[in-house]
DNA sequence: TATGAATGAGGGTTCATTCAT
DNA sequence: AATGAATGAACCCTCATTCAT
């Protein structure tokens, strides 16, 4: 339902229409519009962290982990696509008005990102970085493609971006 | 009120009470609550677009302009730390149900962030580079240290982290 | 609650009150304010234009007929006293703000009374008269009435005012 | 400002727009909205008392002063077609939620109908008739020729109206 | 477990009225 | 006398939540 109206302007009627029940069915399964919407973004990043645990299991450390990671992200935004349309656009509350849980959700992908960035630099693969720092800037290098695809439409598919992020990360804009 | 509230949870009685006006008179200056926020929104965006104007003024082409460029944004999120707050949590319909007009926003950013790009590029400091792809890199990656930012307090300040996002930029994460 | 308050002084609430519904509730079965009054007015019109039907069925051409089509309207008023005398009072918007549907209402009732006025017509009971006109008179007639009937409290009784309304319109003031 | 939009729609800010005036100088004039059209009804009303004064002065007792009468209330209302419309359709509380006053301004110019009638009764011009009586009947047809003729738009002409009027109330229907 | 009619607090907006200038 | 920005009570309508069936 995401995918047509912003968060405040579905109601639980559209939900229950769409999930094919009455309304006074979806309070026997969530006690709460808020709590409805907080579970379906916290299944969502769920498997994001899924997947970025994946990542650790099928690739090799250092250079591939790297690209595997931003694969994974661009993955996984492209397949909730909807959601973030409204979630960059702002269009809902991202966690239902818990700021902490947001700092967690975050935090948890800035975690992973550190462990395999400092995998990367232990390895001379990278030169020596702080491996928080260069975490959020790898971050934001992915956010900054998958919002501008959000915004301006489909085109280019985002999982063919994860060169160019990798080449830009990797090889910064230096002569 | 932004700061305490997110836009839905933000009643007119409360922009009234905090402005010292009554509810009635708000609607002498805005007809509608949508086009109020709006119009702090793009009031805010206009000064952005000002300030990096200002950039091309104030500073020699190439790596300068592009540190006082990165420098000029994180000064503005600074300055505006508490609406991107909500922006950035989601909270805030940045465009208020406008995706075209989100577009233009940051499309008017990314434009300047080319264009500098590009002078870079052809002054040889930066290597050969897709101008626009560069640009939406470096929009993220000042969003990524900007959300971070907001996102885990104010620490360390905002305006200290533009040498840590020229470094990444330029030099990559390459040994 | 017409009989009470003109329509425009009538809150939702004070229907809803007297409904023993709940504001909310009302908008269930009525989309709107304006729809609920329009929706009484019309089912109200209805019942008039159904009980001149009958007259047709129920009397003989010519002055009966007439005559059972000025107690017919008769009886329609005095049912809802209520409500015309808020009408009458120029109390409530009759049709909500659309001519078009006044003029319909009217016409219909136009339509008939001519329709009977010129059945009398061609049987010779009534001299050759314009019937469209006639109706127009003829319903006038009936109006003033039930105007003086509601705005002079409800003595005599309207019902009883119908041989004196068909004197005047069969006879004449002539000497 | 009643011929455009009715009484509820009409704001002081429309009333004084129209007089050429500031919204607060209207209240230099007219303690209330209600009060100010009030004493436009009750100047329309004074001015229909007088011209059926009138009547008496410019016209020969029995048929003439009728008809004259007849003529007179057709003027009126055709003058002010725009403040009739509004009443007729019920758009304007007629007397602005005062029954007494409106029960006093039909039941002067009843009275004076009644004068008239009784005069032509005391002539043989019309066959023993109940004054009042006849005079809310004669009331009653020319509202509806009046009503017909708002609703229907302007043709034909309201006073080309007269003699119909007359003709309807001195002969009757009867063939 | 499922339903959906009913609820009612709360929001945005309007507009008659006031009052400092 | 005239102004018009400011006021705030009041209204229509929405929608998350409940509960009798």
């Amino acid at each position: 339902v995401l995918e047509d109206r912003e968060y405040h302007d579905v109601t639980m009627d559209d939900v229950s229409r769409r999930a094919g029940l009455a309304k006074g069915s979806l309070y026997l399964h969530f006690p709460t519009k808020e709590r409805l919407f907080r579970e379906l973004v916290e299944d969502m990043h769920a498997e994001l962290l899924e997947s970025l645990d994946r990542v650790r299991g099928s690739s090799a450390p250092g250079e591939p982990r790297v690209r595997a990671l931003i694969a994974a992200q661009l993955g996984f935004f492209e397949r909730h696509r909807g959601v973030f349309l409204q979630v960059f656009q702002g269009q809902m509350p991202f966690l239902c008005g818990d700021a902490r849980r947001s700092r967690d959700m975050v935090g948890a992908t800035l975690r992973v990102t550190t462990d395999v960035i400092e995998e990367a630099v232990r390895l001379r693969r990278f030169r020596s970085l702080d491996g928080p720092t260069a975490a959020i800037g790898l971050f934001g290098l992915i956010r900054g493609f998958v919002f501008a695809h959000i915004l301006c439409g489909s085109s280019p598919a985002l999982g063919s971006r994860a060169g160019v992020i990798w080449d830009l990360f990797f090889r910064g804009a230096r002569a």
